[in-house]
DNA sequence: CGATCCCGCCACATT
DNA sequence: AATGTGGCGGGATCG
């Protein structure tokens, strides 16, 4: 024992010890120590220490374990004693025999030394911030356990939370693969978007409490809940899970968590956030009840969570001193602003972000991989953030066609949708105001789709899980309209529509009518289907009408709020908005620049791409703000100005049933099977459904013009089943298609005939034929008199190619973080509304946020958020 | 003694 | 059944 103390007491000691293990960890591997002479010699004594102590080093010579404290030791070393190195090892044999005894306790020494937060810097340092694209390093759990002498456990929560934040995604089996930071920021950005939406409210209610005030947690909470729900993550796009039975896979939790949290990082005014608090906001459910285990256990994760987080340098360990005293709490030392994509935090080379190549880089694999058949699914993956997790997993698992079957499996899907739907419904709708708290519950299979039932729900659609797709976000705001009523007024007799879901649903098929136009409001509500529904429903339909009755105003006239009203103007006319209505007229005719405008505007994804391109020209502080709210009038009153304009739609049917919306243009939703886990596709109805339909068995092949959606993005649309269908008209047809097609890739006119395709990759044949136009154009400017946000987002996304569209993915990405905005959170009951206003009084001191810009901007969207909110109740 | 959080059992998923 | 994943919480350590 003396000598021990001696050693460490002395000061040489550290430095022999040191040297020692140099030489043993460093120099060698485990095996070699033993070989060393010194510890030869040595060796008498670990027997004095213990008759374990052969053992040990045994063990530890062959063992990981080993391994891993050689490692440890390493890292520690460079760190702890850079100079030591120099001591020459021969002095010290004598000591030698205190280094092990040293060793030891090294390798015990303290958790510190086998923290998570030391073991992710071990990690991370194995793995270069900024990969070129190129090259794809893929990461092994074996070898890095090995390597870092842990458990594989521990690798996997390393890696969970890497994951999170698209750092590396999962490939296969033991194996994931790097990405690296390039895409950090967009991912941040989506995060934050999202989280904005989800916990905006809920995070400045519980700073202003906790600073100013006490906050009681029963008011909060109660409050609270709604918004917690959970929501997906952004950008996993899930697979295949997405079917509502999907589900299962217990949702890894800590990866969402650790979106969560980080969420919650991004919106808070402070950066700081408090374990005990951001425990409280994660566990979503009831919070009421919120045992103290299951407390205690969440703030266990996020300390795991934590740990990686400041291994990346995005967070650091603070303590808040409250009236309570001291709590624990971390702080946001990351990148808070995102402008484009890319930039990372600390001053990594921002150059180096180049999105696009980045993601497509990481992608490829998966690309490659799916290119068979499974491409659109992969494609699918889409991947907001990029890498496909899921779809990866997916990959290998899936069955080499899952085109087939998926009938069968649509139905059930369906019908599962059905049943989630009805659950929140009845859960949800009633109560509008209070978000009970959804969580998606596995349907049962319930086949009814009782359309009509759903009235508000939104539904949480397929995954609630999953998703949690930033799509979602766009998508709604696009498609928002005002219309509920309407749509219940359509409803008579059809089960078509369902009052507040603009999509219709057939029963029969598997495929799903979706008519857009319809009350775009809606379709945000949808996408908060976790939890919110009920309260989104009340809400979003107050904004519609709100931003409806704006609509109306010409298309000259300048937008409401802040947005900036040259973008709106520039939309409205052309551009139908929503994607999914076209103006049948402008189909017809030569669609010209509406279409263009039009094709942006119309899908989901446009919407996403509002984001970026919000204001180009308008600050940025403003933008993401003032583009949520932006997002959904202008989309509103596209959709409007359109419909009017054109409003009946070739269909009669359709119009008939929808006939009080607008035109919708309609599609048909297939979903997505196992195998097109993330990709729902969008025929036009008008188009023969038959066909489609018969492309159950042969998706690939088919010919039929669609559009592909990602799932997530599907989850915000609301389903209707409406038994019939409709029988694709031909003139409107062509439009809607066009639209349809236009939505996603600008393939404006294209027959029904023409396949849109998507593939994973691209494309289709772009027909350009008759109006090619679009296309060509829409990279760029053309678009952009419609929208900016469109055209930008057009631009960005799909560039160029004759068919933007071939990467629905691409689009989704780029655009994703745009769509946030309109996340349905954002709508919010009435309720909701005092909870804002509550908190904005609070806020005002505000003085806490450093940044009045970024202040300005949440109150600002919080206040339209109110008085959207206030004025749909009127 | 509260804050942290390592460790690894064990359930669930996938192969 | 084997193996991959990862939820989870006991209980050890730290401060």
């Amino acid at each position: 024992e003396n000598i021990f103390d001696r050693s460490r007491m002395a000061p040489k000691t550290p430095i022999k010890n040191e040297p020692v293990d140099l030489s043993k960890q460093k120099g060698c591997t485990p095996e070699r120590s033993p070989i060393t002479p010194v510890k030869i010699v040595d060796r008498p004594q670990p027997d004095p220490w213990t008759p374990t102590a052969n053992l040990k080093m045994l063990v530890s010579a062959a063992s990981p374990d080993m391994r891993d404290r050689e490692k440890k030791k390493e890292l520690f070393r460079p760190i702890e004693n850079s100079e030591q190195s120099n001591t020459p090892d021969s002095l010290q044999y004598d000591m030698v025999d205190d280094n092990t005894v040293d060793e030891f306790e090294k390798q015990r020494p303290s958790r510190k030394q086998k923290s998570l937060g030391l073991l992710c810097q071990k990690f991370l340092a194995r793995y270069p911030s900024y990969p070129l694209s190129t090259e794809k390093t893929t990461i092994s759990l074996d070898e890095v356990a090995s390597i870092l002498g842990v458990g594989r456990r521990r690798i996997y929560d390393i890696v969970n939370v890497l994951e999170s934040l698209h750092l590396v995604s999962h490939v296969a089996k033991n194996q994931y693969c790097w990405h690296g930071r390039h895409n950090l920021s967009q991912t941040l950005k989506v995060l934050q978007e999202a989280g904005e939406l989800q916990y905006g409210e809920l995070m400045a209610f519980f700073q202003n409490k906790e600073q100013d005030l006490e906050y009681k947690f029963g008011e909060r909470k109660k409050e609270t809940v709604s918004v917690s729900q959970d929501r997906p993550l952004l950008d996993f796009p899930e697979p295949d899970c997405s079917s509502a039975s999907a589900g299962s896979r217990k949702d890894k939790s800590l990866r969402i968590m650790s979106q969560k949290f980080v969420m919650l990082f991004l919106v808070s005014k402070t950066k700081i956030v408090t374990l005990d608090i951001a425990a409280k906001i994660l566990i979503e459910e009831t919070q009421d009840s919120v045992d103290h285990s299951k407390f205690k256990t969440t703030v266990r994760r996020l300390y795991d969570i934590a740990n990686v987080l400041t291994s990346l340098g995005l967070i650091k360990k603070v303590h808040v001193t409250e009236e309570r005293g001291r709590k624990p709490a971390f702080k946001w030392i990351g990148p808070v602003e995102f402008p484009g994509k890319t930039d990372e935090p600390r001053g990594h080379s921002p150059t180096s972000d180049p999105l696009p190549g980045t993601q497509k880089g990481a992608c490829a694999p998966y690309q490659i991989r799916t290119t068979g058949k499974q491409r659109f699914t992969r494609h699918a993956s889409f991947n907001f953030a990029q890498p496909c997790e899921g779809t990866r997993r997916k990959v290998s698992s899936e069955p080499s066609s899952p085109h087939q079957k998926r009938q069968g499996e649509y139905c059930s899907k369906i019908i599962n949708l059905a049943a989630v739907c009805r659950q929140k419904i009845t859960q949800d709708t009633r109560n509008p105001g209070i978000t009970s708290p959804l969580s998606l519950l596995p349907v049962p299979g319930d086949s009814d789709f009782c359309v009509n039932t759903l009235p508000q729900a939104v539904f949480p659609v397929v995954q609630a899980d999953v998703p949690s797709i930033s799509l979602p976000n766009g998508v709604s705001s696009q498609t928002l309209h005002p219309s509920t009523s309407e749509a219940s007024k359509t409803e008579n007799g059809k089960p078509t529509l369902l009052p507040n879901q603009p999509f219709l649903c057939f029963p029969s098929s598997s495929l799903f009518m979706l008519c857009s136009g319809l009350q775009e409001n809606k379709l945000r509500e949808t996408l908060p289907s976790t939890g919110d529904v009920a309260n989104k429903s009340a809400e979003a339909p107050a904004a519609c009408q709100k931003r409806s009755s704006h609509q109306c105003t010409s298309p000259s006239a300048p937008a409401d709020d802040e947005e900036p009203a040259a973008k709106r103007q520039t939309m409205e006319e052309t551009d139908v908005p929503l994607s999914l209505v076209v103006p049948k007229k402008s189909f017809e005719s030569p669609k010209a620049e509406s279409t263009p405008g039009s094709d942006c505007t119309s899908a989901v994804l446009l919407e996403a791409s509002h984001n970026d391109l919000a204001s180009p020209a308008a600050p940025e502080a403003a933008d993401r703000d003032s583009t949520k709210p932006l997002d959904s009038q202008e989309q509103e009153k596209w959709s409007q100005n359109k419909n009017p304009n054109e409003p009946s739609p070739g269909k009669e049917h359709i119009s008939k049933e929808n006939g009080n919306q607008h035109f919708h243009p309609q599609y048909l939703y297939v979903q997505p099977t196992a195998g097109l886990s993330n990709c729902n596709f969008l025929f036009s109805a008008n188009q023969a459904p038959g066909a489609i339909s018969l492309t159950a068995n042969q998706l690939p092949s088919l010919s039929v013009p669609c559009v592909m959606v990602p799932s997530a993005a599907l989850a915000s649309f609301p389903l209707v089943c409406s038994p019939t269908i409709a029988s694709p008209v031909s003139p409107v047809s062509d439009g809607s298609f066009s639209a349809a097609t236009s939505m996603n890739f600008s393939m404006s006119g294209l027959a029904s005939t023409t396949p849109v395709f998507v593939g994973t990759t691209a494309v289709v044949t772009p027909k350009v034929s008759p109006v090619p136009s679009m296309d060509p154009q829409q990279p760029a400017h053309p678009t952009l008199h419609l929208s900016p946000v469109l055209a930008r987002s057009c631009s960005a996304v799909k560039l160029d190619s004759s068919m933007c569209m071939g990467h629905p993915v691409t689009l989704l990405k780029l655009q994703q973080p745009s769509s946030t905005p309109l996340t349905p959170k954002n709508i919010r009951p009435a309720c909701q509304e005092a909870f804002f206003k509550t908190p904005g009084s609070l806020g005002d001191p505000v003085a806490w946020k450093k940044n009045a810009g970024t202040q300005t901007r949440n109150s600002s969207s919080v206040q339209r958020r109110l008085e959207i909110s206030s004025t749909s109740t009127d």
